[in-house]
DNA sequence: AAGATAGTTAAGCATCCACTTGACTGTAGT
DNA sequence: ACTACAGTCAAGTGGATGCTTAACTATCTT
């Protein structure tokens, strides 16, 4: 519990790339191999590999291989647990938008009273 | 249109800190001074400083100047705009997963009918 | 068995990143 | 005026990142 900030600073790292983000997205539309995945991107396999393996470090993506095709597919907990920690910060936000806005407008009803 | 993946790629690189996710997490409580938000860091006032610059840049976070102190606050719009990417990551592949379950919940039907 | 396909490993390289120290500026309190 | 405070600018440094090419392995196809 002591550093579960780390699995986020990687997740967060990993999607800063678009080349990752084009390959999650790619995924989200279901399981793919490597040279599919390769296939929009203009860099050479290794480094698609490379990519593939960032994404597997932090749990965004796994892998199996059959046979030599590596199919590889959204693992959705971690996508969830940057949602939220993302989701947490803009509705703490809010909320606290949201409170100030119900002190002023009590501070205007006072006002009016007086 | 063509680029809005630039501001992405600098906001999760911006959040994959995480000294920038503690700023972030301490400015969602409402808005702060650079030494206040220095004083958790360990770590001199130029690097927060730096720090500050990359969440600006990215408008995850903005600031005035009033008088000598600094006074930083969360702007919200790219925190909402780095959660529905997420968002639409994992609804994507739920919202197939749901699909595959009702395929295979058919087809389990049409073997009981047979 | 021979060749094509799919992926993997290793090494090297240019660039970027997070941080430091030291010098400096503008504002506030006394 | 003068000292302290809050922040800023600039330059430098060590280490990580994203890519490349070349060589290699394992699996399919014919």
């Amino acid at each position: 519990m002591i550093n579960q900030g780390a699995d986020l600073d990687r997740a967060f790292h990993a999607l800063a790339d678009p080349s990752r983000r084009l390959i999650v997205e790619r995924l989200a539309r279901g399981p793919a191999s490597v040279s599919e995945l390769a296939r929009p991107l203009t860099m050479s396999l290794p480094a698609v590999m490379q990519h593939l393996q960032v994404l597997e470090a932090c749990s965004l993506v796994a892998s199996e291989k059959a046979g030599r095709v590596r199919t590889c597919r959204i693992e959705p907990e971690m996508l969830r647990r940057v949602e939220q920690w993302v989701a947490r910060q803009r509705t703490t936000w809010e909320r606290r938008l949201d409170r100030l806005g119900d002190y002023l407008a009590e501070d205007q009803q006072e006002g009016i009273q007086r």
